[in-house]
Formats: structure tokens, sequence, C-alpha cells
DNA sequence: GCATGTCAAGTTGTG
DNA sequence: CACAACTTGACATGC
């Protein structure tokens, strides 16, 4: 009933995926950033490949691809085209083979753009950069065949509703292949479930429910109100319900509860999630990434909840 | 080789 | 006011 997902990378098994530093790229001529660029677009499109391969085979329903597959893609000096890359169709290929197969072994694929990304900020500059952004990972989503593209709402600038106004506002300005794909998820700080709840029934957004944020920033719901709010807008969309777990790294009597542990302990996931009668997807915000999904799934199974 | 400092980008809270 | 935290360490440089 529950898909485990794993989020980016592994901790053990050697599957790695390459980045670029702008500095670095920069240093060589146009030819040669396209080259090099494009090496590691290719072996990453592999690399993805064998990340689902290893899910199918471990039994893990889900996959968060990480935002640098393409790296530096939008970025203002040394950003490109896909079809600028000199290995631009075996990479298209690649991506063929990922979406082929992620569809055949029903393997949920996830984006989750980073900090950059803010709809809602009041600078103009940081809008246009994160709709670019978007753009990009959408795009990707379509050709690799991910389902989902999850947001945090961002900043608050002293005023929320001001602030959710702004992200409406945007958000009714993206293209239909950008619009069907964003989700949003409550944040550690800022933004909870009670906040999003609205927002996402009113503009059809799913709500991804992260249950550490929720317990890090709570709103007075309970993490069964919460998981029902959350689940209620999947359902106005008809799609598999998404949430994500993590457990503290210094424990919940810390005065910094926020940073992930390598493992998630059992008694962080919520009981309510294993009496849903429904498929959902978990995915898992550890350290230790395919370890930590092993040892959960063992875990609950051994450990009276 | 291996150590260590650095890396495009936003916003918030802590020490 | 610098730094860590956020979905994630890897790359570049210097010895």
């Amino acid at each position: 009933m529950i898909r485990f997902g794993l989020c980016c990378i592994f901790h053990e098994e050697p599957i790695k995926f390459r980045h670029a530093t702008a500095k670095g790229i920069s240093k060589l001529d146009r030819a040669g950033q396209l080259d090099k660029l494009s090496e590691i677009a290719l072996h990453n499109a592999n690399s993805l490949l064998n990340a689902l391969r290893f899910a199918d085979e471990h039994d893990i329903g889900a996959f968060r691809i990480m935002s640098q597959m393409l790296p530096l893609f939008t970025h203002p000096d040394v950003g490109y085209d896909l079809d600028d890359l000199p290995e631009a169709d075996e990479v298209k290929q690649v991506y063929g083979s990922v979406k082929q197969f992620a569809a055949a072994k029903d393997i949920r694929l996830s984006f989750h753009p980073d900090q950059f990304v803010v709809l809602a900020s009041p600078t103009e500059k940081v809008v246009i950069n994160s709709i670019k952004e978007l753009c990009y990972q959408c795009m990707l989503s379509e050709l690799v065949g991910a389902e989902n593209v999850n947001l945090h709402m961002g900043g608050v600038y002293g005023d929320k509703p001001s602030a959710i106004k702004r992200f409406s506002k945007v958000f009714n300005t993206l293209p239909d292949y950008v619009k069907s794909r964003l989700t949003l998820e409550n944040d550690d700080y800022s933004y909870n479930v009670a906040d999003l709840y609205p927002v996402c029934l009113e503009l059809g957004i799913p709500l991804v429910y992260d249950v550490h944020h929720h317990r890090c920033n709570p709103d007075g719901l309970s993490v069964e109100e919460a998981t029902r709010k959350s689940t209620e807008t999947w359902d106005a969309c008809g799609r598999e319900p998404h949430f994500h777990i993590s457990s503290p790294r210094n424990g919940w009597d810390s005065s910094k509860p926020q940073p992930h542990s390598d493992y998630i302990d059992v008694n962080d996931f919520p009981e309510c999630w294993l009496k849903l009668d429904r498929k959902i997807t978990v995915d898992l915000e550890a350290k230790f990434k395919e370890l930590a999904i092993e040892r959960l799934r063992n875990d609950l199974q051994t450990v009276k909840h």
C-alpha cells in the first residue's frame, strides 16, 4: 500500500551523479563548455536509468531526481539548450528509456527545485529566474516521465497573505506543462499545512505533506488532520497522495530539530499512514538513503506500532 | 595522491 | 553579522 521513495542520491550503492561549477565551465571556450556539459548530461542520464533499475530491484516505488541532471542549464552565462549538446540525441534516447522503464515498473518520479525558486518573491528578477528554472525542470519531467515538481511557498516578507497572493498571480501565468506538474509542500519555518491548504484547493495544486516540517512548524492541526487535508488535494486531481518523512538529527528536544538524521526513527512514522486504505507515496529524507529505506521497512514490520 | 576551500541563485533563524 | 539549514557533496586547486 505504501511505496517508499528515495531522494536524489545513494549512500553505498555506487551510482553517482556529476556536477559542474560555473567557474570551471567559464574557463573553457564555448565548444569545450558544451563538450563537458554534454559528457556530464549523458553520464547523469545513464545514472538515472541505473538508479531506477536499483529501485526496481529493491522495491523502491518512487525516486526524486536531482535538479542538476543538466548542470547549469539555466545559468545566465553558461546556460544552454539540450540541442546545443553534442550528444543531445543520445541523452534524449536515455531519457526515453528512463520514461519507459519508470512506466513499466510503476516508479513514480519527481523533482524538487531548490531554495532559489521562489514564485512569491517581491523581487521581479527572482521570480523570472524561478520561472526559468521551473520551465527547465518541467521540460525534463516531460522527457523522463516525472509527475511532480514540488515547491515551497518560500519567503513571508512580513506578510503571508500578500506573499500567497503574489504566488497565485504568478502561478496563473505559467504554461500548462508547468502548472500541471507543480505541487506545494509545507516547510519547517514559514508555511504550514493550514496556510497552504486553502490556496492549494483554490488553484488545484496538490499539497505534499511533510510530517517532519509539520512537527518543526506546527499549525494546530494533528498529523491525522493534516494527512486528511493533503489527501483531499490529491483526490481533487485524481492522483496518489505524496508525503515526506525524516527524523531530527539532534533529537526532538534539541533547539534545532530541522537537520535530517541518517535513518528514520520508526516512532516518527505516523500510525495513520499505515492505516490509510489506499496507495500512497512516502519519500524518505534521510542521509543514509537506500539503507534508511531498508531499515524503516524492516522496523515497520518488526516493531509494534 | 590527498588535503582543503569553494561552489549561481533566496530566505530565515540562530549563535 | 556570519553562518547553517534547506531535497544532495562534488569539483578545483594546491601541496
